[in-house]
DNA sequence: GTGAAAGCGCTAACAC
DNA sequence: GTGTTAGCGCTTTCAC
């Protein structure tokens, strides 16, 4: 690999000029000319690596989330990845399979690797930013809080649970339940409290308790919970499902049971992009995903530029999107 | 950030003895003991990039997909970094939309960060490794190959042509076409031309061609020829869907005109993890998409560790799992 | 506008 | 086994 030295020889220039033309600094036209000319003909390639050492950070910015597999976390990569690559900067892609400790090692190399910057999904609530924080570097939250006072970008989720249920009661359901996720889990909690909330409200005199189900945000966590509901003493007419992947799973065992929906009434936090159903027969509180990543690199990219104000938390609107029977 | 240098002086030792602990180099227990002790109180990590310059490479592998929406990627990912982080390195996935250009910038990334190695699913025929390749940087192939000589790991594809199509055959179909992706990708290419030989063999009247598509690999790609074949003169009467995402396109098209399978028979090459079908229903050539992560991180890891026998490719069967209806 | 030179933090010869 | 030292390739004062 040809070095800022070797083209230097070439253009008869020094090593600092070279630098120079590839930061974009003041240099004189011709000595820019043949910088450029030299260095295509060496096919060189300015070293990363050595730049980064010497300035001390790193124009690759790192995306942690908690399950690769999930296309909720992939549509949001894709905006987080557009708006950093048009911005030079490269997305390091990170799955901690909502591990702590995994999230732990790769925060710590985002450290050692001097990353410009990292949008974290947060495994949990005990997530540990204060190195990184204390090193300067901009964090940025998505989907869920982190504790700390930095930058975030959120879905309204309790909304979101209200809208859900509150389209399934439109439609003449009575006995809706609600699966979600770890109760531990931010999201899971609030849009389940939004379903507490329309329930509580339309039907007073309903337990509530029996119809709400934590689990995990897999379609394995959906399953098992939709058999459940369905073998128990009073299955319910209708469900809120607080996930995509918890909607999969769920809508499964409601096929293999023959009562899709409309029988069943189904509403889903989170969009089906692989769904083989009629596309209208379950409601979808779409989740703007993509526009979630695009936000919040925006707002990593502008602290990385030295932007100080106060934190702030983006709290992203849902669209819903009704079962048409 | 503590340095070698800081813990060296709070241990009593040089830089280089500090250097070696971290490298399980020989090194004195009651040394070994007080570098441990002293970086511990100083919270030192190594720096990564200086390591990296200094090594001329680093511990992180580049893995360069073409869609990371597509499950069947994030599968092969997920694969991938369980090898890799068992063995200490990190995994960059790189998404390259299919693009060759996006792909050079990622593989040029790879140079220029000193990265131990890259898994590329190639974009196209016509992807550039002759930089990667001349600096010793080994590469694995997968899914596709590359046209250079270099370890890969595929499916075998034309197999699973066959084995989608002779399963169709054998439930009584006649007309069955094939949904495949754009001609000039060779897993496109090579399902479909098992498909041909076995409508060939069992149909040798029929004329193929005009149920032979070509199209993306793609949920809309699968919608948009689903389409055209049902409004064809002669519509098939059952499907081989090349890929996942164009099988969830297809049976989409196939709910909306109530001609679910087994109405219209669907066999898929690929696995559909997040459909709403009775699972039954549906043909599913599997493909070993984790399998083949894990198959190639090996195969990588042994290349950086030294490994130079000849270019071998692993060619990994299919399982067919039939429709039960 | 341009060059000389120091140094980012680490590793690997080389001496002892 | 351990210390000394010379860079890896780049950026960035500091002079001019």
């Amino acid at each position: 690999m040809a070095t800022i030295y070797e083209v230097a020889k070439l253009a008869g220039v020094s090593p600092a000029t070279v630098s120079r033309v590839f930061n974009g600094m003041g240099v004189s036209e011709d000595k820019t000319a043949a910088v450029r000319d030299a260095a295509r003909q060496l096919g060189f390639t300015p070293n990363r690596t050595a730049r980064t050492l010497r300035r001390q950070a790193s124009e690759v910015i790192a995306l942690v989330i908690p399950d690769i597999e999930n296309p909720y976390f992939t549509e949001m990569a894709r905006g987080v990845e557009d708006v950093a690559s048009e911005a030079g900067y490269s997305v390091v892609l990170c799955n901690t399979d909502s591990r702590v400790d995994k999230e732990a090692t790769y925060l710590q190399i985002a450290i050692s690797e001097h990353m410009a910057g990292v949008i974290l999904a947060a495994a949990s609530d005990h997530s540990d930013l204060d190195e990184l924080l204390a090193r300067g570097r901009p964090v940025v939250a998505v989907d869920r809080g982190t504790g700390y006072d930095i930058d975030g970008v959120v879905m309204a989720n309790r909304q979101a649970g209200q809208a859900a249920t509150e389209n399934l009661v439109q439609a003449g359901y009575t006995r809706i339940a609600c699966l979600t996720g770890p109760e531990h889990v931010e999201t899971a909690y609030e849009r389940a409290q939004g379903w507490r909330g329309v329930m509580a409200r339309h039907f007073p005199e309903l337990d509530l308790d029996p119809l709400l189900r934590y689990s995990t945000f897999r379609v394995d966590g959906g399953r098992e919970v939709m058999e459940e509901l369905l073998g128990s003493a009073e299955p319910p007419d209708a469900i809120v499902a607080a996930n995509n992947l918890l909607g999969v799973g769920a809508i499964q065992v409601l096929t293999e049971h023959g009562m899709t929906p409309p029988k069943m009434g189904v509403a889903v936090i989170g969009s089906l992009p692989f769904t083989t159903l009629t596309p209208s027969a379950v409601t979808v509180v779409r989740l703007p995903a993509r526009h979630m990543g695009v936000t919040a690199a925006k707002m990593l990219l502008g602290r990385i530029g030295g932007d100080t104000q106060p934190a702030r938390t983006v709290v992203l609107r849902n669209e819903v999107q009704p079962a048409r029977i």
